[in-house]
DNA sequence: AAGTGGTCTAGACCACGGT
DNA sequence: CCGTGGTCTAGACCACTTA
């Protein structure tokens, strides 16, 4: 690694954090795609010229990111979006016995539509720009329970058709369709009265408390590429969340 | 460490592990209280008898645990509850605007009641047994913004007088006065509708969507020590939380 | 200067999964 | 059996704090 003391005194990185760039830098650019495994620690630790010691290092914090995956006996792989993740590490709504189930997805509707000023900020797009909004309802048995808005910036996801069938699990539909994996997002939940529409999606009068849950979706390499709006019945139902 | 190769066949524990849990009995049994110095890595391998790096590894996942804090060239320390503890891991309100700031506590009222069913069940106490119940109204300068409502199990509160002055910090408080670390806490959230006592603590009209928080307080050895419920008005501001 | 945690190395051995 | 990640060691050196 380009270890030059000179610099190092200047803008000092642990060599392990350069290891993990490098690394981040491949998953970024495609180069290890969801799923696929990267080389042995010894393998990456000859190509780069470091010990095996400082690539399991910077490995290890990757697996904190859970941006990959280690299997003893197996390897290391690209992180998936698979049911797990969603059910455990980006759905947080639990019923109040305790049993945890990804709601099944009813779609409304899915349009291709203008950015109105709002929108085109959050997104650093153009006003105008062209974005994908879906609007669907979340359902545990036949029971409505999330009433859900999403909006994409069409420019990530070339060639979206809006009258293609959508998953229930998003995220690997970005990923599998559009090589765009989420890495990260951020909620901020508030209690908000029910609008006449939600009110009739969701089966309560309007006035209604529910629980509000914006979410701003980012990929590896920090951009925005969906922001979702989720109108939550929490009569049978919480947001869980654990504080350390 | 024990380390008999017989058992370590049966029930396998890493030696770091091992060690971790001999360093966590410490902090459990008041040995090390919240602030104090650890031994230094080579003092603590030298007395287990394992390699620095080994004592490396255990103390990294208490970091990680946020049950203690290293200070390059100063030395481990015991986690404690001070102010920025309070804010970042512990509270997890927000203004719309990004501002982060803890309200201040407006005490209504402190008494000693009896366990209900449900209350003595919940920490494993006998109907009736005593608990001590905090109300108190949270306010951003001079706005309400939570209506807080708090109950500790009095057993685990030895010498609590109902008329000494509360702390903002409660937790902080608990810490110094009882030796009572709260470590984690789970919350599970709700939108509720105001009834008639929140709404006049809150200002706002019965009715009026609220956010509830649910929050079950445990320390290091996994004791309940707290269950509190916020209402919280989310007008101007809202529950931050990150998903990865 | 001395002591602390932080990084990095080289090498041994263990546990696990597939061939 | 081999190759993978996981553990453990011993030792060198760096960065930071305090005295």
């Amino acid at each position: 690694m380009s270890q030059l003391p000179e610099i190092a005194q200047a803008l000092y990185r642990p060599l392990y954090a350069q290891v993990r760039e490098a690394l981040v830098r491949r998953l970024i650019d495609g180069t290890w795609g969801p799923g696929a495994a990267l080389p042995s620690e010894i393998q990456i630790a000859a190509e780069l010229g470091v010990s095996q010691g400082t690539v399991r290092k910077a490995l290890d914090e990757m697996v904190a990111d859970r941006l990959v995956v280690r299997r003893q006996g197996r390897g290391t792989f690209v992180a998936e979006h698979d049911a797990n993740r969603a059910l455990f590490h980006f759905f947080r709504i639990t019923a109040d016995d305790g049993v945890k189930q990804l709601p099944d997805s009813a779609v409304i509707s899915v349009k291709s539509v203008p950015a109105d000023k709002g929108s085109a900020a959050l997104f650093s797009l153009v006003e105008g720009a062209e974005l994908i909004d879906i609007t669907r309802v979340r359902l545990l048995g036949a029971a409505p329970i999330i009433s859900e808005h999403i909006s994409l910036p069409a420019d990530a996801f070339p060639g979206f058709d809006p009258a293609e069938p959508l998953p229930n699990n998003l995220y690997a539909f970005y990923e599998t369709r559009f090589q765009i994996t989420v890495t990260r997002a951020e909620e901020s939940l508030k209690a908000v009265a029910a609008g006449p529409v939600e009110a009739q999606q969701l089966g309560v009068a309007q006035g209604h408390p529910l629980l509000a849950i914006d979410r701003r979706a980012y990929t590896l390499d920090g951009r925005l590429v969906e922001a979702r709006l989720s109108l939550c019945r929490t009569e049978t139902h919480h947001y869980a969340n654990v504080l350390g």
